[in-house]
DNA sequence: CGAGGTTCCCGGGCCACATTTGAGC
DNA sequence: GTGCTCAAATGTGGCCCGGGAACCT
C-alpha cells in the first residue's frame, strides 16, 4: 500500500502514472511529467481510493470514493448489496493540467490541492489531453485497439484509451474535455447486460491471435477457477470453442454417451481438486490416470491463459496493465455477439496484439530502468534492423515518427 | 519406438552515444 | 578533504540469428 508520493515519498499521492508505474502526488506529478515531451505524453488518473496503489477506473457515486478495477470488482460484484450503486468512469489525462483543470476533470475530487505552475509545463498545458472513458466506446468502433474489438467493457477502455490519449487543445478554457457519463448507470459498467455465449474465431487459438499469445508458462490455471473466473458451467464452457466443440483439443478416451456428467468431467484433468493444467500434463502419474489427452503445446496454449494476475503471490492489480488480465478479472466476458461494433479492423487488431505483446514481455523480465534519461535516448534513437545507427546516417527505423529514410 | 525433418520459442549479441564511474592530479 | 579533467565503462531498445525443445512424419 503506498501512502507517500513514489517520487518524494513525503506527501500524500494522489495520481498513478502507468508508464512510470508510480504513485505520485500532484506537485511531484507535474515535476516529473513536465521534464521532457515523452514524460508530457504519459497518462495519468486517480489513484484507488481503497487500495491506494492501483489506478482508479471509477468513481463509485454513492461511496463517493475512487476505485481501481480490482477493488470496484470486489466491492460491486453482482452478489453484494453494493452491485446497484452508481458509478462513473474515471477520466485520465496527460501534460500537466493545472489544479483548476483537473478540478474540472474531477469534479468530484474535492480535495484537489493548488499546484504550482510548472516553468516547463507552458507547452505541456497546450498539449495536455484528456481522455474519457465514456467516449472510448466510439473511440473502439473507430478502430482503436480494444482487444477484442468490442465496445462492452467501459472499465477497460480506460487502459486502452490512456494507452494512446486523445490529444486536445487547452486553448481558452484551457480543456477539451469530453463528456462524462455522470448518469451511468451500474448495469452500464457491470454484469446487467445478458451473458451471451461465446463462439470465438476459428482462428482463436491461432498462432496469430491473441489468444494464441496466451501462453504463459507461469501460469497455473484451475479449471474450477476457470469456471469461477468466467462465470459459466463446464458444458457452456465447450461452447467456448469452436463449432467442433471442445472435444477437438479433449479427446476422450472412453466416453459412455449420454452421461452428462461424466462428459463434464472430461473437460478437467482427472485429479480434479484444482491441479494446474500444465502440472497435470507434465504430472507422469496424472497422465497415466488422466481421461484427458492434448498435446502439450496446445494445452498450453488453451489452458494457460494468462492468470498469472490470479495467483495467491500477487494482487490482480498488479497486472492491470496486462489487458487480457483486465479482461478477464472484469467478470464479465468481454466477448459481444458478432455485431457491426464488434468487426473492427485488422489493423487495430494486430496493434492491440503488438500492445499486448509489449506488455507481457515488460512484465515478464520486469527490467529495471536504471537511467531513465538513457531509456529517453534510445527510445529515439534511429535504427537499422534494431541496431542503433550514427546520427545522420540512413535509417530503417524512427521510433518518433515510425518512418524510414529510404 | 526411434530417427530424421520441421516448426516454434527463447536468449544473446549487436549497434551509437550520452551518461556515469573511477582514477589521477 | 575537495574540485577538476579525462578516459573507460555502462546502459538503453529493436532486430537478427543460433540453439534447443517440441512436434510431426
Amino acid at each position: 500500500m503506498a501512502a507517500l508520493c513514489d517520487f518524494c515519498g513525503e506527501q500524500r499521492p494522489m495520481v498513478y502514472c502507468r508508464s512510470d508505474s508510480a504513485s505520485l502526488c500532484l506537485s511531484c506529478d507535474r515535476n516529473v511529467h513536465s521534464a521532457n515531451a515523452l514524460s508530457r505524453r504519459h497518462t495519468r488518473t486517480l489513484l484507488c481510493d481503497r487500495c491506494a496503489s492501483q489506478p482508479a477506473m471509477v468513481r463509485c457515486l454513492v461511496e463517493n470514493a475512487s476505485l481501481c478495477q480490482n477493488c470496484d470488482w470486489n466491492g460491486h460484484s453482482t452478489e453484494s448489496l453494493a452491485a446497484g450503486h452508481k458509478r462513473q468512469p474515471i477520466s485520465c489525462y496527460s501534460g500537466c493540467p493545472s489544479s483548476a483543470e483537473l478540478s474540472r476533470i474531477w469534479s468530484f475530487v474535492s480535495d484537489i490541492p493548488n499546484v504550482a505552475p510548472e516553468p516547463n509545463c507552458e507547452q505541456g498545458i497546450s498539449m495536455m489531453s484528456i481522455s474519457d472513458s465514456g467516449l472510448s466506446n466510439q473511440d473502439n468502433a473507430a478502430g482503436d485497439g480494444n482487444l477484442l474489438g468490442t465496445p462492452s467493457a467501459t472499465l477497460m477502455s480506460d487502459l486502452d484509451t490512456c494507452d494512446r490519449p486523445l490529444v486536445g487543445s487547452s486553448s481558452g478554457a484551457g480543456v477539451n474535455l469530453l463528456p462524462l457519463a455522470t448518469d451511468q448507470t451500474a448495469g452500464s459498467v457491470d454484469s446487467t447486460t445478458p451473458k451471451v455465449p461465446y463462439t470465438p474465431d476459428k482462428d482463436m487459438f491461432s498462432k496469430d491471435s491473441i489468444y494464441g499469445d496466451f501462453c504463459v508458462d507461469d501460469a497455473d490455471l484451475a479449471f474450477e477457477n476457470y469456471e469461477e473466473l468466467f462465470g459459466t458451467s463446464h458444458i457452456q464452457t465447450e461452447q467456448l470453442f469452436d463449432d467442433a466443440g471442445i472435444d477437438i483439443y479433449f479427446e476422450p478416451k472412453e466416453m459412455p454417451a449420454g452421461n452428462s456428467t461424466e462428459q463434464s468431467k472430461l473437460t478437467q484433468p482427472a485429479n480434479s481438486n484444482a491441479v494446474s493444467a500444465d502440472s497435470g500434463m507434465s504430472n507422469p502419474g496424472a497422465k497415466g490416470d488422466s481421461s484427458v489427452c492434448i498435446p502439450v503445446r496446445q494445452a498450453r496454449s488453451i489452458l494457460s491463459l494468462s492468470f498469472s494476475g490470479l495467483t495467491g503471490e500477487s494482487s490482480a492489480g498488479d497486472h492491470q496493465d496486462c489487458v487480457v488480465s483486465s479482461l478477464l478479472l472484469m467478470g464479465e466476458p468481454p466477448w459481444q455477439p458478432p455485431g457491426p461494433e464488434s468487426s473492427i479492423a485488422e489493423g487495430s487488431r494486430d496493434s492491440a496484439i503488438t500492445r499486448y505483446k509489449e506488455k507481457k514481455k515488460r512484465r515478464k523480465f520486469d527490467k529495471k530502468i536504471r537511467y531513465a534519461s538513457r531509456k529517453a535516448r534510445a527510445d529515439v534513437r534511429k535504427r537499422v534492423k534494431g541496431r542503433f545507427v550514427k546520427a545522420g546516417e540512413a535509417y530503417d527505423y524512427d521510433p518518433l515518427c515510425q518512418t524510414r529514410s529510404y
